[in-house]
DNA sequence: GCCAACGTTGGC
DNA sequence: GCCAACGTTGGC
């Protein structure tokens, strides 16, 4: 299984509405990058991702899983865009923010950190394991 | 609100 | 194909 990261200003699709949704999910669609693009298209249904909001917040706040596969984005009409389908899974206990990242050096090679612009990023087993641990899920509650 | 980083556009 | 100009993103 992958990890992964998507980002949300929550203005515009928070963690509430995402988990209102329950395990219809939803499309994350919208993504018009090229590398973002290239990761939708990597997800294999089952794989997690970091529910992270930028702009107000700068935070992690929950655990999403992809419940279906890329397909073209029906936001585009050019056919040339991605999106998948996320679920909410959980919340993250105490949501991690930046800073807790910037200021943790087993995550200071995380895309996130490197290049924070990028909306749909992937995350290694490691930083998804420590980040797991900062917000305050043990591996029980991570493994299911 | 500012500005650095990044991606895209378009002239050459 | 290069690169300057521009627009956007997002942390601060």
């Amino acid at each position: 299984m992958a990890y992964w990261l998507l980002k949300s200003e929550p203005d515009d699709w928070s963690w509430d509405q995402q988990q209102a949704r329950g395990k219809a999910g939803e499309d994350w669609s919208g993504v018009r990058n090229y590398q973002a693009r290239n990761n939708l298209r990597a997800m294999k249904v089952g794989d997690r991702g970091f529910f992270y909001h930028s702009g107000a917040g700068k935070e992690i706040v929950g655990i999403v899983e992809v419940s279906a596969p890329a397909q073209p984005d029906p936001t585009d009409k050019t056919g040339q865009w991605l999106s998948v389908k996320v679920r909410a899974v959980r919340d993250i206990p105490s949501p991690v923010s930046m800073p807790d990242i910037k200021s943790n050096s087993r995550l200071k090679n995380m895309v996130l950190v490197r290049n924070s612009r990028l909306s749909v990023q992937p995350v290694s087993p490691d930083e998804w394991r420590i980040i797991c641990e900062m917000g305050g899920l043990d591996s029980t509650a991570r493994s299911s």
